[in-house]
DNA sequence: TCCTGATGTTACTGATCGGTAACTAAGAAG
DNA sequence: CTTCTTAGTTACCGATCAGTAACATCAGGA
């Protein structure tokens, strides 16, 4: 059964690419679909058409594997902020929105954001991967909140944390609610939020 | 190790309970501070005093045993809406603060909802547990939205939804900037999001 | 051509997992 | 005292896990 899912997944990945990448992106899909703890190395090195030698010769443990995966997420969140504040200069509100949009879509068929059920899996409060996922939350409630500043809300912390939580809630409960629950309201909401810290 | 933690833990549970009745309470403990992937049936038996056989003579396999612990918690807030709609009869303002003032307790010093993680734990869509676990989070956000509406909010479902995600969001991330993040807000940002609702 | 380094392959370790069999201890009921 | 039920004990099963050793392959560079 997971060898079938491993080799389904198999044909996603690039060939070409060097065994290290390959390896971070049968982690990211398989990491994604069942959980972190769910999804053995040796799984990993299969779906990547490698080997679980080749896995430790890249990366000393799995959880600096985890690690490194929640890290490749996080930085492709902050390119992606990058390339919204390109796309919108000076447009706050027109930033939000791309973000919001880009979330809500991700809601619908995602299990959740990757770094809240890794923070849910792995209680171990010294894991490698905590550091990468608390700095990540952190720069997107600062990136939320700079733009909440931006956008002349009266109390742009409050904002941010409203919009920052109203955003976590939604990409959970959609596992347990599901992805027509409350999470498919999220733009509504946020519309309906910014609206209350800005207007008259 | 873990013998150490299941044995702190043993002091806590009164053994004169039946044995069903301390393997619950064990499971909750323990279920709820290192996950239900990482705790194994052994460390549960031996954390309510008992063994592995007697667990699997009350419950048929780890899965149905995490899904009646997650039973319990669905049936003890059940009751606490009972009891707080006893407490403050017609008065929904009154109850929703109740709820929310026992929900920020708890977001200082649990590893948030054991439903919510247990949803995103146990990715296996068959899993005996889903099923309470979206019951559970239905009756919640009904429960909300029903008082919502005695509150005459002007559009009681997103408000509903509003603090149902807020409060979800609070509890998930906890884990993952910290307690003291934005969850520590969440009050007054629950009373922002009434007041928009129902002012004027 | 030879050498070197990165890969792939196979097989293994020791630990832990969920789950079970067989037996014993204890208490309540008749 | 006997009987029946429940609980505790020990030992085990097969599977899977993270991680490693030893060896074969194959490229590219000198």
């Amino acid at each position: 059964m997971k060898k079938n899912l491993a080799s389904l997944i198999t044909g996603v990945i690039d060939m070409q690419l060097p065994p290290r990448q390959r390896i971070l992106a049968a982690a990211r899909l398989l990491f994604a679909e069942h959980g972190i703890r769910a999804v053995g190395v040796e799984s990993i090195a299969e779906a990547a058409g490698s080997n679980k030698m080749t896995l430790y010769r890249h990366f000393e443990s799995k959880d600096v594997l985890v690690a490194e995966y929640l890290r490749e997420i996080a930085a492709a969140e902050e390119a992606f902020w990058k390339q919204v504040a390109a796309a919108h200069p000076g447009e706050p509100r027109a930033q939000l929105d791309a973000w919001l949009d880009v979330v809500v879509t991700g809601v619908g068929n995602s299990r959740g954001c990757p770094l809240s059920n890794a923070a849910v899996e792995l209680s171990e409060k010294d894991h490698p991967a905590r550091v990468v996922i608390e700095e990540q939350k952190q720069a997107c409630r600062n990136q939320i909140l700079e733009l909440c500043r931006a956008l002349g809300a009266r109390h742009p912390e409050l904002l941010a944390d409203e919009l920052f939580l109203l955003i976590e809630g939604a990409r959970v409960s959609a596992q347990s609610v599901g992805p027509l629950g409350p999470g498919s309201r999220v733009k509504r909401m946020a519309d309906a939020l910014i609206q209350a810290h800005t207007a008259g």
